[in-house]
DNA sequence: ATATATTTTCATTAATTATTGAAAATTCAG
DNA sequence: CTGAATTTTCAATAATTAATGAAAATATAT
């Protein structure tokens, strides 16, 4: 295979992935081409590459600086921005836990516990399936968080550590 | 809290969460409304308590069911078919992450070994930034692939088991 | 077999989400 | 400062995705 075409099967891959995950596509794409570039690139790069708008460029730039998946680069006597990704794979997935924690899981959490007690008779049938439901999902997503907090932190950890070295070089 | 009102609070967020993970709202909210029941609900019953048109209703539920995280149960003398969501947390966790793995991670395994070998010459900048995140890229989804595997397969495996246990029982 | 209850399908419509592009704001070299 | 280059904003528009509801298909009791 040619690399612009395999390139450009990687982008589109990767923008499809990431719109099944609720990630804009576009964002993913211009993550995706920035993964495989050789070079930072430049908005107008961005933009033709990907037959994108300035507006939509620009927003899903500053999208992916927000989650630290790619940073802003100065070339010398140039005016331009240019943008280089994260490329430690593994960086770029705990960038995305963490992100996804603090937006998702962490709202979740506090949903749980504000619903977790409610009035009445604890014996009735309704108010059990509801408040075993909630204490199971609260219990999951705990030990969610904490695993994720871990991972994030210290990836070199007595857990995930043997694993980890197998593919991170 | 009153009961009907952590169960609409709890419908609710499932729904605006799973939005965020690409998955229907609907589809959300029915599974919500089946984990917290105390008794399986009718397709008129899901319809009423979610003010929902009875074809999203049926077309969310075979969805539902494809995914195996709800079950048709019959009521003798009914000729009406009943619906209950799997209650196992973990069961609902493992379904979830068989089917996404299936659809998902699956082809992009598929689509990273197509674009893994690049014509050209490997020495060349533009093809050692590709091939070199392709590379990165493939062991980590492979990796995941075979935790997801051995999750899926076996819960109770060298792993997973240790903190498992901490909050299945 | 027939009538009736129930489920499924799918073209239409509605709601949501993403994109554009031009105007406004900002930056920076001279 | 000034003015050109660049970035950012945002109202309008387009594209996508979800929901409706009535008709068709299916299932079941008698």
């Amino acid at each position: 295979m040619k690399l612009d075409e395999a390139k450009l099967q990687f982008i589109q891959s990767w923008g499809i992935l990431a719109g099944q995950w609720g990630i804009n596509r576009t964002m993913a794409q211009i993550h995706a081409l920035l993964l495989v570039a050789a070079k930072p690139l430049s908005t107008d790069d961005i933009m033709a590459s990907l037959s994108i708008s300035r507006g939509n460029a620009n927003m899903n730039i500053r999208e992916l600086m927000d989650w630290k998946l790619i940073d802003k680069s100065i070339v010398a006597g140039d005016r331009k921005e240019y943008f280089a990704a994260e490329k430690d794979i593994w960086k770029v997935v705990t960038h995305i836990m963490y992100q996804r924690k603090k937006r998702e899981l962490d709202p979740m959490v506090k949903v749980l516990s504000q619903i977790s007690d409610v009035e009445g008779d604890p014996k009735d049938a309704d108010i059990m399936a509801f408040t075993s439901m909630v204490k199971d999902i609260q219990k999951f997503a705990g030990q969610a968080d904490k695993t994720l907090d871990t991972i994030i932190k210290a990836e070199e950890n007595w857990f995930w550590g043997s694993f980890m070295k197998l593919f991170k070089g």
